[in-house]
DNA sequence: CAACTAGTGAAATAAAAATTCCAGATGCTA
DNA sequence: TAGCATCTGGAATTTTTATTTCACTAGTTG
């Protein structure tokens, strides 16, 4: 079947339809013209403004390419569907100033009312970005170094969070192991939690995180991992957390919190960091020795 | 004074340098530029998408005109300073190229040699922030409605995402049954998730999230979800992500990478957002009823 | 392995758009 | 009201941009 025996009858009238008709039909384009299609859902707005050589540049293919593409999806030529591009940016562009956003962000976090999802959203990244800013200066290099150290001297590390903490916990324990360090997820799968956390022993290392109101659980193995003589690191919200206390090293986080539901946003941020830190100080010792 | 003789040695730089210079020198300005400036200050859209004959038609001027009125400003010609115009929404509307940003910010920082933890920790935070904000310029306010509606409408929702992914399929699976929506967290264990994705009816609703590399279970779940005609809702990173073609809705989601390692971030915004609509949208037909 | 087919790049051509030019209109000054 | 300077519309020209064509490559089928 040729490309153009493939053309639609009628051209998709509206980006949508085309970003579905694009995606519906991306296999079984020839490799330039999927080049494009990639290129075309990714750069909407290079459509809209650029003339064909440039796209085309960007691409890595050749202007007659992109005609045959338009053609391919039923369009009379690249201008045709251009236009499709245009009339988008027309209608979504922000054009209202920003005094009509303040405006409405402030409506939206004065009043309770219903909210639409989209402002929903916009409230939680804006706190988020804000949790992730306080995250920057609050904690101290200090510390992050020493935890580095700490996981860089286990044997093994050791996470528990549970509940509202347990993403937290998983992704420390998946990203851990990607860097190849031994991490073990104390998760609970069939009541196992206590049995799983007796394995620990003084070479290791127990991250725990958890945030108010604190799971009983996750407190409990605190306790017992320091009658255990393991080291701890704690991720919590505050220094009088009942993790805190037992443990050799705490990160207070403030996360975001948008009407009773806190976000995990920076203390993901802390995670990562200290994964990758872990990682570079792996590789700078690797080459050293 | 002729009109050419008004003409300033050096073109404005920035539109908004621009907007200044022609606000401040309207008076001066001839009857038929006068109709063009007023014409390019409410409409800076048209100034970067039209030609110069659409401009020229909604302006009631000759195409001519345009082009005196861009030399007077200082332009070599109206092209010259249409460029400015079309920087313009490239910066500031909704850039896909944010996703590009984000990759180059870690490169940047990835130059320089060993890091400090802290300074790990700024940079992940910083991109962090950027894949934020471009979240909240990317996802459509119509997806998000629809989104919740289509939790709203489930009678169970089933949610997958292994790997990287789990800790977000974790956090809505969490957040889901906080506010009693049924949610099943498929996360195999036991070897059972093939097992478990064939409880699903065509009544409920399977989110699925999966992020390059694309974990080939996730995969096969939403194809068999697909046969049996549950919605489906995919959070990925590209339209052409092999989970896209049999959803339902699919959010793009450009999350923050610093040296291979992909953030959560964006995503677990937008599962956040996620879940607290459907418990606003709950709570208005609440009262409503 | 020859004959065909689809896909591609590059050059040729066509189309469209921007720019320049000029003749006439307008309004001002002497 | 004659003379001058500026402005303006529209046609002519130039430049840029899009589209078509064609020859070549690679892959497939009989």
């Amino acid at each position: 079947m040729t490309l153009r025996e493939l053309a639609v009858a009628s051209s998709a009238k509206t980006l949508e339809t085309l970003r579905g008709d694009i995606v519906r039909r991306y296999e079984e384009l020839s490799p330039r013209l999927q080049q494009v299609a990639k290129y075309v859902l990714e750069n909407p707005n290079d459509m809209a403004l650029q003339t064909l050589a440039v796209i085309a540049e960007r691409c890595e293919v050749q202007p007659s390419t992109i005609v045959r593409f338009a053609k391919t999806f039923g369009y009379e030529g690249a201008s045709d569907m251009q236009e499709l591009f245009k009339d988008e940016m027309l209608t979504q562009a922000p054009s209202p100033s920003y005094a009509e956003r303040i405006r409405q962000f402030s409506r939206r976090a004065g009043a309770a009312g219903a909210l639409a999802p989209q402002d929903v959203m916009h409230e939680f990244a804006d706190s988020n970005i804000l949790a992730l800013e306080h995250l920057k200066s609050s904690v101290r290099k200090a510390d992050l170094e020493r935890a580095v150290e700490m996981i860089a001297g286990a044997s093994a590390v050791y996470i528990v969070g549970l509940r509202r903490s347990f993403p937290v916990a998983s992704y420390l324990a998946y990203a851990l192991r990607h860097v190849d360090k031994r991490a073990y997820l104390l998760d609970g799968v069939a009541g196992m939690l206590a049995e799983q956390s007796t394995m620990l022993t003084s070479k290791d290392l127990l991250i725990a995180i958890s945030f108010q109101p604190y799971a009983a659980e996750t407190v409990e193995i605190v306790g017992s991992t320091r009658e255990q003589k393991a080291r701890i690191i704690a991720i919590t919200d505050s220094r009088l957390s009942p993790i805190a206390a037992a443990s050799d090293l705490v990160f207070e986080i403030k996360d975001a919190e948008v009407r009773q539901f806190r976000s995990l946003t920076a203390s993901l941020c802390l995670a990562q960091s200290l994964v990758i830190s872990y990682a570079f100080d792996m590789e700078k010792r690797g080459r050293v020795r």
